[in-house]
DNA sequence: CGCAGTTACGTAACAGCGTTACTTCAACGA
DNA sequence: TCGTTGAAGTAACGCTGTTACGTAACTGCG
């Protein structure tokens, strides 16, 4: 193949053909030489424009967690709190559903050759969190969540998701209760462990249910 | 090198060279021709008695389900039903926490070159829930526990530890909560969520932590 | 005891993987 | 117009899982 007109953008085309290929294909399709392939090039434009595929990999999952956090900034703050804090679940998991194989390898549930997220990539998940961290704070003001640290409250929301959405993409919850289930009464056991009534959450579960956003 | 006598026993030798590399070297570490030098034969041996290596992975998983079986099964039940929930989850973690790549491996957070588990093989999770299950009924007879179906809670139960274990061994856990923290106050709001009082949860925990075993 | 038949295993090869010297050639400034 | 710079291609290295083929060892039968 003769030699292509420098292309500036190749790095986000690169980004972008990976991307179509990790969703299409899984962890497994995603190699250079199909990358390279996939937008015309030869497997060298990886390394000049990342330096290997772990840095691809990187940038992908970097994208990711803007992407959740993105999809995450979109619930509003309404006056039950409550639904708020299960509506970022809804927003978590919709989000994590939408792009299964993206989620899988930003939390290391696809290795992808061997790569490995640095420490820092981990704590992108810090700054997602961020909106969840808000909601539960005024669920705490508002006396519905038990006095204590609004962050180690919402980070145990935030491991409980993930154990429910990592289990559902990898297929394990499938009897007798499925994931959807599985999801609302996790929403309901969560809130009632962190200091809600059991009755008031089916009332902010109706709302957070109706609040559900259409797939972007 | 010369044809060896041929070994009716090299199956479990293959196994146990392969729980070795595992746990030693990874997921990454765990090739055909790095087990098969490790147990000094070809890598057709692999072939020969596993059909490859994804049935030898499968094998793996099973006795990784049957190790955590035993583990939960070492959890005696005692007056307090709630204290043994948590001693359960103790159990699961420690287990987990022992054998890191396995665990990784057994829920699909290590692809092994592609290898994926069949749909049968992830319903080796429900016969090692069973001693939660059965806990989690007791808990409810003791009126510590909201009426309701005793395998939902479980499930729920375990999908939220799963969350903790593995966002743990994927090092997500460091800032500014680490995993223990994390996990004691998931424990204790699982608990309240399934419908046990917040203060009496604080007794169950220190209950449970004295039950902890040593590492097998 | 001796001779098939079956099976376990090693050798060697194939395709595909990430990665990297080395080369070529387009783009840009003086 | 020429020299410099850097992006991209070619081809190779060592690794992977897998398999066709040959061989040697064990097993059952006469």
């Amino acid at each position: 193949m003769s030699p292509r007109r420098i292309d500036p953008q190749l790095a986000t085309t690169l980004l972008e053909a990976a991307a179509r290929l990790l969703a299409e294909e899984g962890a497994a399709g995603l190699t250079t030489r199909r990358l390279a392939a996939a937008v015309g090039a030869s497997t060298t434009a990886v390394y000049t424009h990342f330096g290997g595929m772990d840095n691809l990999v990187r940038a992908m999952v970097h994208e990711g967690f803007a992407r959740l956090h993105r999809r995450m900034s979109t619930v509003r703050a309404t006056p039950d709190a409550v639904a708020d804090v299960m509506a970022l679940g809804y927003a978590y998991r919709a989000n994590s559903l939408d792009h299964p194989q993206l989620y899988q390898v930003m939390f290391g549930s696809a290795a992808l050759g061997g790569f490995a997220l640095a420490d820092g990539d981990r704590q992108h998940g810090k700054y997602t969190l961020q909106p969840l961290v808000d909601a539960v704070a005024r669920a705490t003001e508002q006396g519905r969540f038990r006095a204590g640290d609004p962050l180690l409250v919402a980070q145990n929301m935030w491991i409980a998701l993930h154990g429910l959405v990592s289990l559902e993409l990898g297929g394990y919850l499938i009897d007798p209760y499925d994931a959807d289930v599985c999801f609302e009464a996790q929403l309901r056991a969560l809130m009632v462990g962190a200091g809600d009534e059991y009755e008031a959450t089916a009332t902010s579960l109706a709302r957070a249910r109706r609040r559900r956003s259409p797939r972007t």
